[in-house]
DNA sequence: GTTAGCTTGTGAATCAATTCACAAGCCCCG
DNA sequence: CGGGGCTTGTGAATTGATTCACAAGCTAAC
């Protein structure tokens, strides 16, 4: 299989949550043409996207929902569990610790760490805070698959080595801060200093822009 | 001025971040290798991004930091305060609120809103909850640029038509659906659980890359 | 003032992603 | 069972972004 942009896995996740609606609500096929409207694209862009991994569709008719929910899924790798460490117990880290959209999509949180000792030990649903000492036995006797840093900048460099030298390979970057890692280590940043940013940006600069 | 790409913006802000911090180290000047390195992208990619906006290196010395660190804050537009409303007292939209990141970035929060009545009325950090009943006198009255959407998916299409109609041009999105507006609004999203699937799409999908 | 050593700025070339356009295939109706 | 109306799947064309490569220009040293 050849390699697959970086947008292209994006927009297979936007199908599957339309999907996942669209088999709630029962329906039995979905054209391209109705996934791209939902999915601020177009139909080329659906079909070629979906191409890439086989052929789900029915000429005439549409790709079937609940096929094409499950293959996506499994395309995603979301047929499984995912164990998802978080580091840094502050506002976010918090935050997404108690959120439940996760573990309804199959990331279940299993640990969180700080180095604040007014934090460690403390708990929000049934989650321990632990210390940070604790990051590599954890991994290694937990081997979770996913790191998520939301931590400050100046910390997230030496978190980040961490965190891989104990095994874990993918991780979602809070902090503001381009991460230096092997290659065999797949990062995903989030970044809302920089999201605002763009949109600062964009209400700045936007006197010839109105006639698209 | 030429349409400027997406990609471009956001390094921008990575090497604004990488600026501030050189600032402060005292550094005089700075390459592109230098930039693209903490920037992870490569020199030539710096020099491009900067030429869609001036020259602002010298030729054998590099970029002289102030002055280029100046000349990112007003292009991005970050040399005056926007107002941010946040609809959605959630767990993320709570943490939000209360992130001293953005005020210092000049991303002022004058305002959350929720439907919740057991929410309404209360307060964090002298920031009232209000009612979203609320939401287009606001706007109207205050005039806030952007708002900032952490609210289930069923209700954030509807939700941004309202702050959209009340006068906002700029929507920072949390919540995981494609927002369907007039194309004068400029939207960001910001979705977690994409970030999370991709990350498992990676560790799913790797046989092959082990080489690169 | 001249040379050596860097580093920028930028057209040209390459690489990647999106859109076009249409043949192939499926369903339904009569 | 044949034709009309849709919709997929996919090479080809186009559009867009990144990388290459090098002339131009600056500094410092002697």
């Amino acid at each position: 299989m050849k390699r697959i942009a970086d947008s292209t896995v994006r927009r297979l996740s936007i199908y599957l949550r339309f999907l996942e609606d669209s088999l709630g609500e029962g329906n039995r096929t979905i054209s391209s043409e109705e996934l791209a409207r939902r999915g601020g694209t177009t139909s080329a862009q659906v079909r070629k996207d979906l191409s890439f991994f086989g052929s789900f569709g029915k000429r005439g008719l549409g790709y079937p929902v609940p096929e094409l929910t499950t293959a996506l899924r499994d395309i995603l790798g979301l047929g499984r569990e995912w164990r998802v460490l978080i580091v840094g117990a502050g506002k976010i880290g918090t935050a997404l610790a108690q959120y439940g959209g996760f573990r309804e999509r199959g990331f279940q949180v299993v640990a969180v760490y700080d180095t604040d000792p007014a934090k460690v030990g403390t708990r929000w649903d049934g989650l321990a805070v632990r210390d940070i000492a604790q990051l590599e036995p954890d991994i290694r006797e937990h081997a979770p698959e996913i790191a998520v840093l939301t931590i400050p900048g100046d910390d997230a460099q030496a978190i980040a080595e961490r965190v891989v030298s104990a095994g874990v390979r993918a991780i979602l970057n809070f902090a503001p801060v381009q991460l230096q890692l092997a290659p065999h280590v797949t990062v995903r940043n989030v970044n809302m200093a920089m999201e605002l940013e763009g949109l600062s940006y964009a209400l700045t600069n936007r006197e010839k822009s109105d006639d698209d």
